[in-house]
DNA sequence: GGAATTAACTTTCACGGTGAAAGGAAACGG
DNA sequence: CCGTTTCCTTTCACCGTGAAAGTTAATTCC
């Protein structure tokens, strides 16, 4: 079993520190009664434990003139494309995300662009490895 | 102009913290040829321009039993259902995120969950909502 | 029952990262 | 040529951090 060491205290720590990863363990500490050092011991298990994976910013790629947000349904042409999609994917730094699901298409992708022409310029590359389906995001609800 | 302000050193700062937010200022001003105090001021202009919005986890799921991910494509089933769904997918802590979109459906969403039945629990709620289509993870490939 | 063991915590301590403050250099404008 | 602004470095004091040692409580074994 996995969450056999992963209490409810562990849990509140992880909240915690989604929310703001910057918190000191001493203030965590005190909303779960811990000294921060404890709290330090129960971080570093949860990272060795693979839960925490690392740390990283929340920010807005807005600000630096990535306006454009678009989420791709990726259709395969042929069942020897998925290496070529994949490799395609993995290189190009437009790409944020990319999953391989279930349902409706192969694959799903998101992509963040400076601009309606930059879209266009990937959408053509994007084609020779793919189809797609479309949707750009017009705004982050949450 | 939002740019203006932003050049390539804070670009390569913003990239070094978004792979690991706990470097120290020290190291990283090493790459970018500052002392720790330069970066820490170059940091902080960040945060006040709103493109550092905060600091958060790469973290797994999957380790603490959320196994379940799913993209969501959300139909709308009359044009009054648009506050109730939004205030649906901002209540649910199962809803990591949910964007307005153009293109396929009104509204992409994505959740996590523990089990093939909390899925199911959740997709009947939903319904009361709004009507949708729906996309299993199988795999992150990036 | 009592001794040994283990796990998780607290206390203490030394190191180092951080932000504030002051000083210096380069660019700009009258 | 001088004042101003901007961005940097240096110095310094503070505090968060992890290591080490000591404490407590629960468990196990004879």
């Amino acid at each position: 079993m996995i969450n056999q060491s992963i209490d409810e205290v562990d849990l509140r720590i992880l909240e915690c520190l989604l929310e703001d990863a910057q918190r000191s363990h001493k203030e965590i500490g005190q909303l779960v009664h811990l000294t921060g050092q404890a709290v330090g011991a129960r971080v570093r298990k949860l990272q060795d434990a693979g839960v925490i994976e690392g740390y990283t910013l929340r920010w807005n790629p807005d600000k630096i003139g990535l306006t454009v947000h678009a989420f791709l349904i990726i259709f395969m042409k042929s069942n020897t494309a998925h290496q070529s999609f994949i490799a395609f994917a993995k290189s190009r730094e437009e790409v944020a995300e990319v999953h391989r699901v279930s349902g409706e298409g192969c694959y799903w992708m998101r992509v963040r662009l400076r601009s309606g022409a930059e879209l266009n310029a990937f959408l053509e590359q994007l084609l020779q490895h793919a189809n797609y389906r479309l949707s750009l995001s017009i705004e982050t609800i949450k």
